[in-house]
DNA sequence: CGACGATTTGATGTGTTTCAACGAAGGTGG
DNA sequence: CCACCTTCGTTGAAACACATCAAATCGTCG
């Protein structure tokens, strides 16, 4: 049973990023009328059910949303990095807990405001439609991953999205940080986190990974990797 | 190894709704500038990464979302029914293959031609939005149930969502017919056919439900049904 | 009637979970 | 500054839920 307690003073993963390094055509409006928001790790933005006063975009660090079963059992449903938006949705509360793995800056814009932002707004408009449904379609690949893949498929293709989502940040596709624990990362592909633990093995083992500490990996071989994750080798990683 | 074929010959289940069961505020350009479609079951609308030329909604019967791998384990996304929309996407091309279940009445409208007119017509903009939340919203539900439930919660939360769907089409949340085969909802539900099949044998032991016929199930005890889904009584299908 | 697909049930196998133990790192308090 | 404690990560052994393999039944259609 994961205790539901927010802790301040927690280990902070230096996860940096220059805003330089910010994407997303169209989304200036959370630039101009938002108003900047700061948390630490372990801290959460809002909870399941809340109501949903606010929209966000992610301009520092990393944050996990994620669901809860009454006993406890958790699911992560999204890790948002730098430019991600969080919180659309018609629902008038949110659908998720959305909590701040490392040290997170958002930008917060009333729903209202970004609503009425959006009505004057077409450039603005696709901006949010494209995220959605971007977000829809990662959302789509889940399912996938979590209804028909393996262990070691579902952290192949974890350790791939976070290789592509370092190199849309400027990472050089061969080494990536991960901001997440084990357990995050558990609870992100349907596993526990010894399984994590024993497949991550593997790899380091087949040569395919090379991890200098739990947070910090090197991918040795990207083609493997890519086949392992879908059985399938057009990918855009091979090395 | 599904085989990928389509065969217009097949049983057609019976899955006649009235038009008037048609929902979705602020969606009438898809009446009014889309032209209709017919399929017959296991026809596909598209296939994944076909282009995206259309987008639909279901006026009568149901479609089945998926994807495949490359071996051939199917995931699939959604169930799509009456007043349902398709193919949303920021993308070019289709992300995942729509097949009919049953017999199939769709309105079809070009991409572009929706776009143009969600320019003009706000009340379509925010039908087409809250679509696709609602959408994410069902992807993400599901993401905890592949992720972290067991085969009865699974089965369990399908029969009720099922329920739900019947009770908004003027269901009497008693008898739903499921038009999908035991495959589809296994494929669904990140199960085998066989393990769906044994769960749909429990739930009859228990007396939880009745089967009329493989597609025609009776609901004798909503509440318990509603327990084993979510380990938890706050559900609007108590008895 | 015979063939085929869908459904159901049984027997067996296995990938992942569960339970357990240990080590490393970091923060806290004496 | 050091002992203590907690969290996180890792690995091993055992248990289990579900998959796999197999076979029988049923309904439908040609």
């Amino acid at each position: 049973m994961r205790p539901i307690v927010i802790e301040a003073n927690t280990p902070v993963n230096a996860f940096l990023q220059s805003d330089d390094a910010i994407y997303g055509a169209g989304l200036d409006a959370f630039t101009s009328i938002g108003s900047l928001g700061t948390y630490a790790p372990k801290e959460s933005l809002f909870w399941e059910g809340d109501l949903a006063e606010f929209q966000y975009r992610v301009v520092r660090g990393t944050v996990c949303l994620y669901k809860l079963l009454p006993d406890g059992r958790r699911q992560v449903a999204r890790f948002c990095h730098v430019g991600d938006l969080i919180g659309l949705s018609a629902r008038t509360n949110y659908q998720y807990t959305a909590d701040a793995l490392t040290d997170v800056t958002v930008q917060r814009i009333r729903r209202a405001e970004l609503d009425a932002h959006m009505e004057d707004d077409p450039t603005l408009r696709r901006g949010v439609l494209a995220s959605i449904s971007e977000e829809l379609n990662a959302a789509q690949n889940q399912l996938l991953l979590l209804g028909r893949k393996s262990a070691s498929e579902r952290v192949a293709s974890f350790l791939v999205t976070m290789t592509e989502q370092a190199m849309r940040q400027g990472g050089d596709g061969h080494s990536v940080f991960l901001p997440m624990t084990r357990v995050d990362i558990a609870d992100y592909l349907g596993l526990t986190h010894e399984t994590v633990c024993r497949v991550f093995s593997q790899l380091k083992a087949q040569g395919i990974v090379r991890f200098s500490d739990p947070h910090d990996v090197e991918i040795s071989d990207a083609t493997a990797l890519a086949v392992l994750a879908d059985g399938d080798m057009d990918t855009r990683l091979c090395a």
